[in-house]
DNA sequence: CGCTGTTACTCATCATGACGTCATGATGAC
DNA sequence: GTCATCATGACGTCATGATGAGTAACAGCG
């Protein structure tokens, strides 16, 4: 080969021109490994470490049995998330997801599970003794069916007590429009945004595929209370969150 | 072995076991590659795919010649764009890096490459033709030697011509500052925050370890006029953003 | 027609062996 | 004392070869 760059690497590196180039379309088959090798003169464990990185780079997919594909472009989901919260959206009676939905044009659905804990490490952020309990909303949420986010929210249970939102159905405008109905009119958002890799559960849930992921913690406040805490994990790839602020 | 099992996952789940119990402290160095081998009874083939999986969920970290260590637990970089941002940092003569180092507590160093190009794709978002010339600030921002953040900045040829934003060092209040004073007064802030898995050439940049990161654009308005566009790289596991916004 | 077993082809796992590169400490020349 | 050199031992790369497991197409049977 060439210079000093390691094998692997420049195999790899032909692979993405070759993908980049069209050579391999999306969800174009790659040549089988020992095609590869044969093509490159290289040994097929050299080929794998190189179809391994671009996999772990998300550029192509490998299926067991089937063969390795080039990964089609994923549908991003721009989330703008304050336009996304506002009071406007909520008076269209639809909830944060379903007008998400609306406006990227797919088909929402998702599961909820209700449980109720004690608050324990929530009660720092929720301002609630850690005894006290919590509502625990845990969701999946679906694009045409396919999973694209989990989400767990936890309100105090002083406030859901015996009202909608202890039940899977939120009704029109979703968890927050109850909440004000409730008398705590909703002042700001605090959106904490981090990422890592998918635990072992998270692929269960969101596809093996699945590497990256965007860790988003919301915390809704009313006034100086926090009213809901909302943990949400989604695919890197799949999202993109967009923030505005002032400069002074 | 056991049940039909992959063995490197066995290996690789008793080493996480091992490294919970704390068998191998935060830190410490685990038994050689054939000395796992010889311990579980695996080729080396076998104890590398093993530690790789552990690699990659970040549980340890490897370093070449040196051996395979329990990786500690990381300082997170907590950042409050908003703030980190406002006109008061500026006139504390601190650009937003070293306004972060100083309330964080690391000792900042920085390289600059300048260079000049055609605006191309980036000329949509800058409101320029895209033949029009930018001036390209490409950084990489170390705390305490070690690198933790890419930036590439983007600005318009017609702002920086003949200024020391073409310079490497900007002066006190960072970039921003200087273009104040140019006349454009910043008025808002842009943050499109999405993530994945880190390229060959960011992980050559900022460690062979970093797997999952953080890939953030901002853009810099005066008026509706953007004035730069950031791009800016950053292991996901060692930041946190944080972001606040109104509910109306 | 529908189901099933076969079969061929794919990737997954694992062993063995070789050599390269890097980090570190000991050694010895200066 | 300082610094270049070397030996050692760590991980990095690569080849070869074998076996396991998942997929899909198809022939054959009921």
């Amino acid at each position: 080969m060439s210079a000093g760059v390691a094998k692997y690497r420049q195999v790899a590196d032909q692979l993405k021109a070759d993908i980049a180039s069209g050579e391999y379309g999306p969800g174009a088959q790659l040549p089988t490994e020992p095609e590869l090798g044969e093509r490159f003169g290289v040994s097929r464990t050299t080929v794998r470490e190189a179809i391994g990185t671009l996999s772990d780079e998300g550029l192509v997919t490998i299926e067991h049995g089937r063969g390795v594909f080039v990964t089609p472009p994923k549908v991003v989901k721009r989330l703008d998330s304050r336009d996304r919260l506002s009071r406007a959206r909520r008076q269209e009676n639809k909830g944060a997801f379903l007008a998400e939905a609306d406006k990227q044009g797919f088909t929402p659905s998702s599961s909820v599970r209700i449980a109720f804990e004690p608050a324990q490490d929530f009660g720092e952020v929720l301002g609630i003794d850690p005894e006290d309990e919590v509502c625990v909303r845990d969701r999946v949420q679906r694009a045409d069916g396919k999973p694209v986010q989990l989400a767990v929210s936890r309100l105090p249970r002083e406030i859901t007590r015996g009202t909608v939102l202890e039940e899977v159905t939120t009704g029109p405008g979703g968890a927050y429009a109850r909440i004000e109905e409730m008398g705590y009119e909703l002042t700001h958002f605090e959106e904490i945004v981090g990422g890592g890799m998918a635990t072992a559960a998270e692929r269960a849930m969101l596809g093996e595929q699945v590497r990256a992921v965007l860790r988003v913690r919301r915390i809704a406040y009313a006034g100086e209370k926090a009213v809901e805490v909302n943990d949400m994990v989604m695919p890197a790839d799949q999202y993109e969150l967009r923030y505005s602020f002032p400069a002074d």
